[in-house]
DNA sequence: CTCGTTTTGTTCTCGCGTTCACAAACTCCT
DNA sequence: AGGAGTTTGTGAACGCGAGAACAAAACGAG
């Protein structure tokens, strides 16, 4: 017997309604790989694709993908495959990319202006509302069409735009203080490029890029492949 | 270098082989982490601490933290704790950062640039070598002291220095072929900036870094809490 | 209609990673 | 010196995710 009590506590208040299905997390982490490989399929005008093809596509296991769709629903159909244009929206509403995220980006610096720039976050309904910096001699700037604006104006921009996403591109020791601030103003949700590990409180999410653990990650290995050698 | 410390108490176990000691692919994607907390824990005059101490610098729990380093081998004292330099350098040697890595960044847009003066590479060991781009017109910038080179520049650069990590920060549509002429000139690790999958043969260890995927994911959870408010 | 082919959706099993819990080992105080 | 108090290192339990394998469903040919 798998005990699949899905403990009352643990899920919390998310329990109500049908549509609260809970996907793992690992699964999360695959879904917009999944929607990109779907948009590039669909712009090579493939109309129906195999779990084959499109775990070929992505770069995973077929078995993998269509076990991680199954938790979507049952949106192929047996022999035939999956109709790319339907299986794209069903995950792009999903994760929520066909609404309209408005997102704050703090801290514009060399990755602060690449994250602006960044073609794909407005391709997939994330929308760069307010660039914010401390630093006044940047307030004049312009840039990706958003003019960078004093960190002050956090409040009045998120209460006006409703954000509930943040992207945190400072130095490292202002990350904690960016973070409370956009806790205290209602974000829910932040992408900390920062090297510093963030405290915030239960509710809150935080995903953390760090360029630099990556290279460590890489050299580890390399490291590895000389010794053996 | 390499001096194999092979753990003067627990000898025998780990005899077989040099490389034959397998770290947890999670365990080391956490070293690096716990490498920064010590290193800030050393800035702040900490000369000890307990695994409660450095788990919390590090956000994780203390005894995954614990059971991480003791894959390392036994480089704490019970009822006292760790020495922070100590540690650390053995922390930095296991990674392989206590070395010279020699790295290429092809593709210097926005991106590129903020890799290119992203000091916690320097500080770790990672040494950009070259800039390369097939743009001409970039080929006269100057970005963080390195000059920008033709992308055809690839083969010899990676000769002379030997670089064995690049990093692809070009458009999707490119990634591929530079992948490509990196694994044909010897780079066997390669950080990945594109959004795309690439396809490289064994041997050569692959990472990527997906800025929109991150901004997906914490939509996805964004909207969650939305529906159950 | 029936059979064979294709491909999905799901079940089962296995291995990895996380966490708990505790003995071993070390320091400090009396 | 001995006991009390800490803290590490690790054995064991547990839960989750990956992958293999297979039954169910759709389609087409005859």
């Amino acid at each position: 017997m798998t005990a699949r009590t899905t403990s009352a506590k643990t899920l919390g208040a998310r329990t109500l309604g049908e549509g609260a299905r809970d996907i793992p997390e690992a699964t999360v982490a695959r879904l917009p790989v999944y929607l990109r490989a779907l948009t590039s399929l669909a712009e090579a005008g493939t109309r129906t694709c195999s779990s084959e093809d499109l775990a070929a596509a992505a770069g995973v296991n077929s078995a993998k993908l269509r076990k991680d769709l199954s938790y979507l629903g049952s949106y192929g159909t047996r022999g035939v495959g999956y109709d790319v244009d339907y299986l794209r929206y069903q995950i792009a509403r999903e994760i929520g990319v066909t609404q309209d995220w408005p997102v704050v980006i703090v801290g514009i610096g060399n990755l602060g202006h690449a994250l602006a720039n960044y073609s794909g976050f407005r391709s997939r309904g994330f929308r760069v509302v307010a660039l914010l910096d401390a630093d006044p001699e940047r307030h004049d700037e312009v840039v990706a069409g958003v003019d960078v604006r004093p960190f002050d104006d956090l409040e009045q921009i998120v209460a006006d735009q409703g954000v509930a996403i943040g992207v945190i591109a400072t130095p490292a020791l202002a990350a904690q203080d960016v973070a409370d601030r956009m806790v205290a103003c209602g974000i829910t949700s932040i992408l900390n490029f920062a090297p510093s590990v963030l405290s915030v409180p239960e509710g809150v999410d935080v995903r953390k890029v760090d360029l630099s653990i990556e290279l460590q990650i890489l050299a580890y290995h390399e490291q590895r492949k000389a010794q053996t050698a």
